[in-house]
DNA sequence: TATTCCGATAGTGAC
DNA sequence: GTCACTATCGGAATGAG
């Protein structure tokens, strides 16, 4: 067992960490990650043996013995919301009195989560972020963690739906290799689905693109530009400079909330378990 | 007074720094090098205005108003000596009662201390190493450190000897710039100062080659891979791997002498002025 | 090529 | 793509009154 199996016996004898594990069922865990990359960064980590060595890009595409691709999806994501909510209380922990806070809760809830998969997880049991878009942490140390949240080696949760893998398939299975827009935009008009497809239009054209080829992801979290996420500003390979910007971001954000403070956010970090 | 002319103020008044000059008259101060990089390291300094920002490579080729090139030269290697014998006096302190080792000392001092220039010095005050072959030393801090010393960059002291490149201008007048060796060869016959050529035999033609280019010399330093000198083994860029295998040789050469303790050589550097 | 400080970059080993 | 550790490599500032 190396240390890419480290979810293995979590998800083995969640019992025996009631420490590390959140929330655990038959169907998951959900697990605070050990070095987590910002304020608030939790793991959904499905537990069936089937499954839990799948691919993240594949996992929701295929059927297995006990529920189909699509069933495990819509499943994955009652506990990405129950994650979520774990966020919102930990949030409630840290500013104490908020419950004049609940809407800008929701609304943070909502928009400042970020949820999805690494196109190349160095863990090998499938395991799905759920992370607030901060990224102020101590265990932020390099380009590359960075990176593999803020540029296409992250891929959204909702970019997995298999929903979107099987229209996919529709087009192709209709025009072939060499089929363009012009057969994407004509299947709208003769499908049973026509109701769910109309919910993605031309431009989500990009929703199957992800990219496979190692050595293109492996660049693109070792060359793309630092950029924050939130203003947009670029700060090149300098890191350093990233995350003092992103300190600033984290206050104005964090700071929204009544009794917010940054020592009890330092707090969180050096309480959190090991 | 930038950092670059660290020099000028015991030039100007050596009896103001009585701890770090170890030997002064009107012609000279001699010092440690403050960062030595090896054991023993001193620094031979000509006092004079009109030498002192002269290009090492040229220092010797030009006459000034007291003195010939020539005769700096000569009188440069004469307190080239005294620092080699600065550096005996050092050994000697440094392994107590070493009476019994002059014979190997002498052999020390004739064999294994370099004496010479960098060709892009960093101090612009003319200085010239004199400096044990050992390379052992706390502020041996990398590669370019390294190679300074042990490639083209450095400049051996005799072969700034004026009287080689007057020859060489002889052969340049006389034949031109497509002069080859055949013009060498035959002016021997008609020189005056036969007797002199004659002590630098044909696999001497090195003898002017110094480089000059600046983007070269900054190359050899920082691209030659680390070789030790006294074995002859390469070790890339490794440079910790090279700091561990002088401290072999630097043991076996100083374990030659009677008494050789290396908390001795420790403490010489604890105790060294600052 | 002076030093020192900081930081970016690269390779390793981990059981 | 996990971490932690070591080391290499790269730029910038450096003083004095």
């Amino acid at each position: 067992m190396s240390f890419a199996d480290a979810f293995q016996k979590y998800i083995k004898s969640p019992e025996k960490f009631p420490s590390i594990i959140k929330y655990h069922d038959d169907n998951v865990i959900i697990i605070r990650d050990l070095f987590p990359k910002s304020v608030c960064h939790y793991l959904v980590i499905p537990r069936s043996n089937e499954i839990t060595h799948i691919h993240p890009l594949d996992a929701f595409y295929k059927d297995y013995s006990n529920i189909t691709g699509q069933e495990l999806y819509d499943l994955m994501e009652t506990y990405v919301t129950k994650a979520k909510d774990l966020i919102i209380e930990d949030l409630k922990g840290m500013f104490n009195k908020c419950e004049l806070n609940n809407l800008k809760l929701q609304e943070f809830k909502n928009s400042f989560i970020k949820v999805g998969v690494h196109s190349i997880p160095s863990l090998r049991n499938l395991h799905i972020h759920v992370i607030t878009s901060d990224f102020e942490s101590p265990s932020m140390k390099h380009k590359k963690h960075y990176n593999s949240f803020n540029t296409d080696f992250f891929v959204g949760f909702d970019k997995l739906n298999p929903m979107l893998n099987k229209r996919y398939q529709t087009i192709v299975s209709r025009s072939g290799p060499a089929g363009g827009e012009e057969d994407y935009a004509s299947d709208s008009t003769n499908s049973e689905d026509d109701n769910i497809y109309d919910d993605y239009g031309d431009d989500q054209i990009e929703y199957v693109s992800h990219i496979r080829n190692e050595g293109m992801l492996m660049n693109i979290i070792k060359q793309s530009p630092l950029k924050c996420q939130s203003c947009g500003k670029s700060f090149g390979n300098k890191f350093q400079e990233l995350k003092k910007h992103l300190h600033e971001e984290y206050l104005t954000k964090y700071g929204q909330f009544d009794n917010f403070d940054h020592d009890n956010i330092v707090q969180y970090y050096e309480d959190r378990p090991r």
